[in-house]
DNA sequence: ATTAATGCAAAAACTTTGCAGCAAG
DNA sequence: CTTGCTGCAAAGTTTTTGCATTAAT
């Protein structure tokens, strides 16, 4: 087994997240294939018909993965869910995506100059660029900070968005 | 009518689109919110009753905005597809979701340094970062070029991306 | 033995599409 | 008038969920 496998199944046992036949070739597969972006078709798919693994179960092991930190949800825009490995340190880098074949790259990022030289290296032509962070917001951190002695904060609600 | 507004009608009617009430008042949701993120489903419930335009069409004028260059659509990684006005010269910025409330703040983000001090002074706290670079590979360029005379060229597969 | 995970199928959520009627140019 | 747009409803996709069964610890 994979140096890496091992390690990621050690940090499924140390979660305290059961290992099944599932988890360890969804496992697997993430840990042969470092720099892949996986959908949960394209897995369900790869297993297909000899190891199956029901649909249902890929997604929610992506959830459980992604809980845990093993693996990184990554959205290209099409409305589709990606995953890739959690990569050690979470080495911040970019995703190139073609808007003609799809195909999506991956390039260093721990700079945005570092990071437009690869892009201009790979001749890759930019035409739309997006960058986002996920975390907590002030408000919010401060809320749970008041409210931390009762139950389950609101997740709904506020804020600027115009999400309906 | 807002300067803004004005401009965008401008622009449709530059690229023969024709200008319907739907159209119009879509037009004028984004025109006076620049900085806000609408999802389908939130610019239908702001416009029902009164102005009430059919949940299919408000899909299909956001992707004629978007064809024509008024709109931009973002994903914050929850599946739901969101737009903004495409500003002036696409100055390149971030977007600061947070994941207790799901409201996303809008930054500068000329520089990956600046962005970074940025999100600080907002007292934000990131937890995972994106960047995505949408365009054209090196390859689709090559062959884009090579059938230039022949019909229409695939849109599909190639690539070393797993989708299914 | 317990407790959690799986698989199936049904449902949910968002988006797209077919088609008849309507409206813009 | 002609062509393209709208609205409705039906269908399509991706993802989630309920529940009985199965498997891990």
């Amino acid at each position: 087994m994979s140096q890496r496998k091992m390690q990621m199944i050690e940090r499924l046992r140390r979660e305290n997240v059961r290992l099944t036949r599932q988890r360890e070739i969804i496992c697997a597969m993430f840990a042969d294939h470092p720099d892949q972006h996986f959908t949960a078709d394209a897995l369900w798919r790869a297993f297909y018909p000899e190891d199956a693994v029901g649909l249902a179960t890929i997604y929610r092991t992506l959830s459980v993965f992604e809980d845990v930190g093993l693996i990184k949800r990554i959205d290209i825009g099409d409305g589709i869910a990606r995953y890739e490995l959690a990569d050690e340190q979470a080495m911040p880098h970019c995703h190139l995506i073609c808007m003609t074949c799809g195909r999506v790259q991956e390039i260093d990022g721990s700079g945005m100059e570092a990071a437009l030289k690869n892009v201009r290296t790979r001749e890759f032509v930019v035409r739309d660029q997006t960058i986002v962070f996920h975390g907590y917001c002030s408000e919010c951190r401060e809320n749970e900070r008041e409210t931390k002695a009762r139950g389950k904060g609101e997740i709904e609600g506020g804020g600027q968005d115009a999400k309906g």
